[in-house]
DNA sequence: CGGGCCTGACTAACCATACC
DNA sequence: GGTATGGTTAGTCAGGCCCG
């Protein structure tokens, strides 16, 4: 059947997870790890997992971080975020960063079935009520309790501000290049020197850190 | 000179299509 | 099934131009 790890820091959490994989799934093979390095290393000797159950609040996670470093070292292995907190955002950006789904801890135990029963079908699963305010809200209200590197921002050259700006808007190298008068190559040159200045490696890292800046007081200047 | 800006050449990854 | 191939995108690198 499946192979399944969980990667969650409190023994009787794993084991509630375990049992509820144990009864929905039988004849799964589940593994346990407490912290971030281990689950590293299983997933290198272990690279036909199907799942990974993986915590957000777990020695050496640093939110979300944790996720792209294992979405780096086994970027074939689907990774569900199991965690406590049920901020729409950080839902969100576990989905940006790779995670195919995301399960709150208060769920009821059929829900956790049914979730990661989808998850292994290959879909994705998000809490219902994140879907429903996804829906409905078209009013976007970023709640921005972490706007990140406004200091870095200071580092960055007008033109680079301006190619972060349409970034963060999603636009394409191409449509920059565009929307600019400057060729796509060059875009791209700005783009390197602006996650080299923030201090990530790739668009999506850039464009969250950025968050809701409000780029026009930067340019202003 | 040095830094910002611009560019072409290049590679890696992904994705769809065609073909065997 | 698998795999070859062409197209697109992101990103790096080396180098040239301009200006204080």
């Amino acid at each position: 059947m499946y192979k399944i790890l969980i990667a969650d820091d409190h023994p009787l959490f794993r084991e509630a997870i375990h049992n509820v994989i144990a009864d929905g799934f039988p004849g799964s093979e589940i593994m346990e790890t407490a912290d971030l390095d281990s689950a590293l290393e299983l997933t290198q000797s272990h690279d036909d997992l199907d799942l990974i159950l993986l915590d957000l609040n777990m020695p050496g996670m640093h939110g979300l971080g944790g996720l792209m470093n294992l979405r780096n070292e086994a970027p074939t292995i689907p990774v569900v975020i199991v965690s406590a907190e049920q901020d729409k955002q950080i839902v969100l950006q576990a989905i940006t960063y790779g995670a195919v789904g995301f399960i709150t801890k208060s769920s009821p135990r059929a829900q956790m079935t049914d979730a990661i029963a989808q998850i292994l079908d290959g879909n994705v699963y998000l809490p219902p009520d994140i879907i429903r305010s996804q829906k409905s809200g078209s009013s976007r209200q970023h709640h921005d309790h972490h706007s990140i590197a406004p200091e870095l921002l200071q580092a960055l050259t007008r033109k680079q501000l301006l190619v972060l700006e349409r970034m963060t808007k999603g636009e394409s190298n191409k449509q920059i290049a565009y929307s600019l008068d400057i060729a796509e190559t060059t875009v791209k040159a700005h783009v390197s020197a602006i996650l080299r200045k923030l201090g990530v490696h790739n668009r999506v890292q850039a464009i969250l850190s950025a968050g809701d800046i409000d780029f026009a007081s930067y340019l202003r200047r």
